[in-house]
Formats: structure tokens, C-alpha cells, sequence
DNA sequence: ATTATTATTGAGAATCTATTGCAATAATAA
DNA sequence: TTATTATTGCAATAGATTCTCAATAATAAT
């Protein structure tokens, strides 16, 4: 099943309707896999001659949620970011506090973390959000540093 | 040194001035070890009279940031929370949603994480947010469900 | 196909959070 | 004590999200 394969199959179950604008916006959505703002997702559709009102994509966001089709990242810039979640593996996010980018990466070891917690507070867990910060490796260089190496730290980079 | 130490300190390094409407908030906040946001804050200080305009906490809360006495940790119902973190170990949380409520835990597998992380990339890890999803025991019980049992869990609980 | 029902849309108003301009005040240094 | 200027409170503003409402259109029933 595709997004918007999954998306009819969630407006039927919900007794909602589906429209050509809500599939108008998956189909952007999933044009890419970079994060997204419900501006740039509006300024995008408007570029393509597919305007949609913003009111419309704020009441699609919760639908696109529910469905499972995308979830929220992360909020800046006095805004909540989102990202596809089908068709994309689960990733953890590194936010450089020098420039700003985002750098995705998979950690098994938090599942391992979620079963710990799971069986010593007897809770379902259903999922997680891992964010890293500090500085890339270009941050580093620009300020004359290098990464500080910990007593700690294995000397061989693998 | 305590957190009104901290902040006189900050304050003096950084060329700004200290005030009693900034030592307020502080004391405010360093009261419990609940997270906050600026309009329970807002409101605790007018209820015992200390009353400090909205403008003024909002124009603190990044100097607590900057001075490492308090740091953002969750954005919900369209605003931001934030706990203290002098003399409160760093800590992970998990949220119910079922019902909402946010549970602390420790958590220093995501250490490793973070060496593991840097180590591969080369970067410098500076610090991390994680934060679990799922359903507390209350709310597994009203509805009636155990935690489900993963095939990979162990069956004692510790 | 036609009709009835009602969810959805777009436009703008309203709401809510956070920031900013400004005059008065007050913290620091001279 | 005086001078400098950061800070305060208030109100205005900006920005994000939600809401109102009339028009439209997706679905189900006929
Ligand atoms: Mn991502
Ligand atoms: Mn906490
Ligand atoms: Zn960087
Ligand atoms: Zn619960």
C-alpha cells in the first residue's frame, strides 16, 4: 500500500471523505524526503499552480498524523516541523548548534533502552524521539577546534 | 554555588545588570523541580503578589538558558515547558498518551549513544533529548489491556 | 442518474503565543 | 552624587494556528 493507498483506507475507516486536495498534499509530502513546515508545504503547492489554503492543510496535518503517514520532528523557528514516516526507516536526529543542520542517523541501542524502561515500569511503549546536539564536524574546523577527544573514548575510529 | 549565585555571575560576565524582578523569577522556578511554562509562571507570581510582567519573563528565559539554569524540554498545547537543571540530574522522560503524563527516568545508555555517534562522525556531542512514547499502567488498565509482551522480552521483571 | 446529507473547502476573522517600541525607572560605574 | 544605559511595564505588533461561515462537493440513499 502507497500513502495515499493508506490514506483512503484511513478517511473510509473514519468515516471522513477524502478529497483531491488531502491527496494534492500527501503526494507533495512525498515527493521528498526532507523535513517540511506547513509554510514551505503551502508555498511549494502554490509555486505548482495546486494552491491549497493554509486552513485547509492545518486540518490535514492531524488527518496525515492519525493515518500514520507523517509525524512532528521537531519545533523552530516558532514552528513544528514534520517529516513522512512510510517508506522512511526510523532515524534519530543530530542538530548542529553552529549552522543548524540537521543530520539524520539509526540507533538500534534506544529500542534497547525502550525494553528497559517498558519491563521496569510495567508502560507499552510505542515509539521515541532521540535528538543529539552539538557541533559538525565544519563547525568544529571553522572555530579552530577539533571534537574534544573523552578519557573515555576509544582511540580508533572506526 | 547556588542559582541565584550562578545567575550574579552571568549577569556580571556577560556586561548586563541583575534585578529583583530576575531573582524572583529564579527563586520562581527553582521552588519545585515541576516543569513550567511562562503563563503558570506568570500566574504563580501574581497570585503571591510578586506580580512580573509577561515582557519580563519572557526576556529572562533565554538569559536562564544562556547562564545553564533552566533548559527547554517539551513543546505541547502550542507553547513551550521548561524544567531547572541546576541540582536536578539530567533524565529522560516518557510520555502517556493516554492521559498525558510525563514520567522522569535515568537513562545512561544514551551516553553511549552520543560516544558512538561522535566517534563515526566526528562530531562533538555537547548533550541529548529523549523522549519515550506509550501508555502508563493506569491507563493499560482502564482500557482493559496488559502491556504486550514482545517475544524478545525477558519474562522476569527486575 | 438524481437527490439528500453533511464533511470539506477557502477566505477572513479571531485567538493565542511571543516579540518589540517606547517612555519611565533603576542598576551599575565614574 | 551624577552619568550612563540596561531593564521594566505597557501596549502595539507579528506570526502561527484555529475558528466562523457560506459555498461546494464527496458519499450514500433513492
Ligand atoms: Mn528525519
Ligand atoms: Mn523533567
Ligand atoms: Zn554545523
Ligand atoms: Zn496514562
Amino acid at each position: 500500500m502507497n500513502e495515499i493507498e493508506v490514506f483512503r483506507k484511513y478517511v473510509k475507516e473514519s468515516g471522513l471523505r477524502n478529497t483531491p486536495e488531502r491527496e494534492v498534499i500527501i503526494e507533495e509530502i512525498f515527493l521528498t524526503h526532507d523535513h517540511f513546515d506547513v509554510d514551505t508545504l503551502y508555498l511549494c503547492l502554490k509555486n505548482k499552480k495546486c494552491s491549497i489554503s493554509k486552513a485547509s492543510i492545518y486540518r490535514t496535518i492531524p488527518l496525515l498524523i492519525e493515518s500514520g503517514l507523517i509525524k512532528e520532528v521537531f519545533f523552530e523557528d516558532g514552528h513544528m516541523h514534520y517529516e513522512h514516516v512510510l517508506g522512511h526507516e526510523h532515524h534519530c536526529h543530530f542538530r548542529c548548534l553552529g549552522c543548524g543542520r540537521i543530520i539524520e542517523f539509526k540507533q538500534d541501542e534506544v529500542m534497547d533502552i525502550e525494553k528497559k524502561f517498558s519491563r521496569s515500569h510495567g508502560f507499552e511503549v510505542t515509539g521515541h524521539k532521540l535528538e543529539l546536539f552539538g557541533y559538525c564536524r565544519e563547525c568544529l574546523k571553522k572555530q579552530g577546534k577539533d571534537r574534544k577527544i573523552s578519557t573515555t573514548d576509544r582511540v580508533d575510529i572506526d
